[in-house]
DNA sequence: ATCATCCATTTTGCATTCATTTTTTGTCAT
DNA sequence: ATGACAAAAAATGAATGCAAAATGGATGAT
């Protein structure tokens, strides 16, 4: 007789879409997270059909377990499956961005609003740190150190959220748009610039006090501004380069 | 010499994982279809692992297909993977089910912010007339109609941020939580019927002043509280039928 | 009786094979 | 040349095969 009683195995394969951790004790599951990178960093480009049978040689695998990581690649987004004509990386088009990025704002905002309730004293320090930080690189007119450090500061909330569930959307959300980011990098305007550092400021100190409404708002705001400079900056392509304020 | 320019085939299988549109033109797609139903509707106990060969035989295909479904649910986080054990249903433990009722709070939350820019007078109307049919419900002690109404309004809201991403995400979470809604049935305290009721004239009231961020922040309340109601329910399991206010 | 060990059976993971469909190439008529 | 058509080649999608691992049960020791 079979007994339906789970067993207390320690699951291995990540439990939803997941780019962050780097487990992976299946070949498919390897060969998930090579592929997702190897997409994700736009070595194929927009559109382009995915070469099946060339993947399978560059990782030295048989069609099998690439086969199963495009389905899951399809389903997080990343790819289409074509029927018959396999699959091809996803073109987004603007209106695609401009939905990932609300979600993404809301999943900020709601991250905020979370980590209001359960972050500690010692990680609004951290991140009042970072936020220094990034005010230097501001100053230095250092963009790449700056969009880093911004960056570091919006996963620290994340993080304070204590919500795997959420941090894993998040994750698969940033990917899909980090793949546009590789692409076409997003130069800032000078004025957006000043404008996100005085916003910053404002998330800070909504989160110092506790304000979750407020920090929701302020940062669904935040997302939404970035979104209308990355969709201007895609529309009209380049920009000039940050000056000091 | 092959040529990258983006063929405009038409993408059939689903774009993200979605568990809404009933569309499968490959044998994997509709196996994804009709396993994430299989395992939502709970034919497979809590914890216990998925029978590869069984299931075979129930869907009469051979393995392969299968196993791209299971490793697609695995990455909606329906099943986990276990390494040579196969796949098992996964158990959500209490903190699991706070985590995904509060992403969903936070997804609706964003539904309503967005709806406040999209949203039609028509719909509004439309969602007014749900409103009194489900006080109606109310009135008539009718749970399930309740039920079912309260679910029509949020599905319209979500529907009326015009964010077919937001949509997307919003059911995958929700079939992981109906799940669980399938073994446990959740009723509600007579209490927390009431409050739910005034909560669902504030949410209306919002939305006929497109208040976002207020609406935002009732949203989020309500399926916070909602929450609350479902984990106690868990813990202490049965609760008195409700009654006329 | 309880527990550990060994072996048969089953299951899993991946590679390989096979039937279709699509894509490319080649031929011919205009 | 250009286009239509047909055949060859390649690809996709699914089934099958095979080695490795896990499971279950029998055996034997304590």
């Amino acid at each position: 007789m079979k007994s339906t009683i789970p067993d207390n195995g320690v699951p291995i394969t990540p439990p939803t879409a997941n780019g962050g951790d780097r487990e992976a004790a299946s070949l498919h599951g390897e060969i998930l997270l090579r592929l997702r990178d190897y997409v994700v960093e736009g070595n194929i480009p927009d559109g382009a059909r995915v070469p099946e049978r060339q993947l399978c040689e560059l990782f030295g695998i048989s069609r099998t377990p690439l086969r199963e990581a495009l389905k899951v690649l399809a389903a997080e987004g990343l790819i289409e499956l074509l029927p018959n004509r396999g699959a091809r990386v996803r073109q987004l088009s603007q209106r695609d961005l401009e939905e990932l990025f609300d979600v993404m704002a809301g999943l900020e905002s709601l991250a905020g609003r979370l980590a209001c309730e359960a972050i500690t004293d010692k990680e609004v320090i951290a991140i009042e740190q970072l936020h220094y930080e990034m005010y230097g690189h501001y100053l230095h007119r250092d963009m790449h150190g700056y969009f880093q450090t911004n960056q570091r500061i919006h996963e620290s909330i994340v993080a304070a959220a204590r919500n795997e569930t959420l941090k894993t959307a998040y994750a698969n959300f940033a990917g899909r748009i980090r793949r546009v980011r590789y692409s076409a990098n997003f130069a800032r305007k000078r004025q957006r610039w000043a404008e996100a550092m005085r916003e910053h400021e404002a998330i800070l100190d909504a989160l110092r006090r506790r304000a979750a409404s407020e920090l929701s708002d302020i940062l669904f705001q935040h997302l939404r501004n970035k979104r209308t400079a990355a969709i201007e900056h895609l529309t009209e392509p380049q920009e000039d380069a940050p000056a000091a304020p």
